[in-house]
DNA sequence: GCGAGGAGTTCGTCAAGTGAACTCAGCCAC
DNA sequence: GTGGCTGAGTTCACTTGACGAACTCCTCGC
C-alpha cells in the first residue's frame, strides 16, 4: 500500500490507544474481566497508586467501557462498583491476543501463568485471524491494507 | 476463578505491556506492518518526537521485535533500517484486534479508515476467538480462566 | 460519640514525553 | 577541498504524568 498518503490521524489503532493506551488502563480491564468490580480490589490486585486508579476508572467510565453502579452489601453502606459494558467487553480479544503473545515470548519455560478454557468443552481458547470467506489468515503477509477515502 | 490468589506479577498481559505498553510502541509496530522501515519515515508518519522514537526503536530492537539491518541506497551512504522479526510479527493479531475495536466504536459513521483484505480472496479479515476443539467463542463469559501453579 | 474501612484527594517528588535546536557523518555539486 | 544537503540522532528546557505516603470524608456498627 501507499503508506505515505494514508491519513494516520484517523487510524483506529491510534484512536483505541488514546482510550486504553495509558498505563494501567488495560490492566484495569484485565481485572474487570476476571470479575473485579470494587475500587479496593482493583487497588489491591494491581498495586497501582490510588490517584492513578481513580483517574483510569474515571476515564474508562467516561469513555463508556465501564459503568459505575451503586450497590449495597448487607451491613455496609452504599458503594459503587465498576462493571464492564459491551464496549469494554469487546476489548476481550485484544487482551487475549496480548496475553497469547506474552505466553509465547515471555512466560518462563513456556508455561502460561493463566490458561483459558472454553466453558463448554474445556479446550484452550485462542485468537485466530480469519477472512469473511472462512480462510485462515496466517499473518500480515496474507493481508492487503486498503485505506478508505475520507468522506467529504 | 479465585482472583485473589492468582499471582498477577507473572501475568502475560502485564509482561507484554512492559514491552509494548509505552506510548508510541504499538504505533511504531503499526507502521512497521505497513512497510515503514526507516527512521525518517517513522518520524514523518508518526509525528513522534525524535528522542522518543530513538528510544522506542531501541527498546523494540533490544526486545527482539525489530532488527536493525544496514542497507545502502544507490548514491547514498550506508544507513540502518528496522525490520520486524517473528516476535514482532506475532503481535499482528493484537493490533488487528485493537483496530477492529476502534473501527467499531470510534470511527466516524462506522467507516473504518483502513480495511484489511485477504490477499487470496479479497474478503475482509478479522480476529476470532476459537477453542482448540473448533467451537466459536463469543466472549469472556464463555471462558474459564485457570491459573497455573508456579513451578517450584 | 467512636473507631473502622472503603473510596477517594492532596502533595512533594521523580520519571517520561514534547518540540526546538544542535550535532555528526557521508555524499554531491562546484 | 569547501560548502551544503540529508538522514539519524543527541541535548536541552519545559510540561505532563506516575509514584507513594499522608490526609479527608462519609457511613455503618457499636
Amino acid at each position: 500500500m501507499d503508506e505515505s498518503t494514508w491519513d494516520r490521524s484517523r487510524c483506529s489503532i491510534a484512536g483505541a490507544l488514546s482510550v486504553v493506551g495509558e498505563k494501567w488502563s488495560l490492566l484495569v480491564l484485565r481485572e474487570a474481566f476476571l470479575g473485579v468490580r470494587r475500587f479496593a480490589d482493583f487497588h489491591r490486585t494491581l498495586g497501582a497508586p490510588r490517584a492513578v486508579l481513580t483517574d483510569r476508572l474515571g476515564t474508562l467510565v467516561e469513555q463508556g467501557l465501564l459503568t459505575r453502579v451503586p450497590y449495597q452489601a448487607e451491613g455496609e453502606r452504599q458503594r459503587h462498583e465498576y462493571r464492564l459494558t459491551a464496549k469494554g467487553r469487546d476489548l476481550y480479544p485484544t487482551l487475549i491476543a496480548l496475553m497469547a503473545w506474552g505466553d509465547t515470548y515471555l512466560a518462563d519455560e513456556g508455561r502460561a501463568p493463566l490458561v483459558l478454557q472454553h466453558r463448554e468443552c474445556g479446550a484452550p481458547v485462542r485468537v485466530e485471524l480469519v477472512c469473511a470467506a472462512g480462510h485462515r489468515v496466517e499473518g500480515a503477509r496474507d493481508v492487503r491494507p486498503v485505506p478508505q477515502s475520507r468522506p467529504a
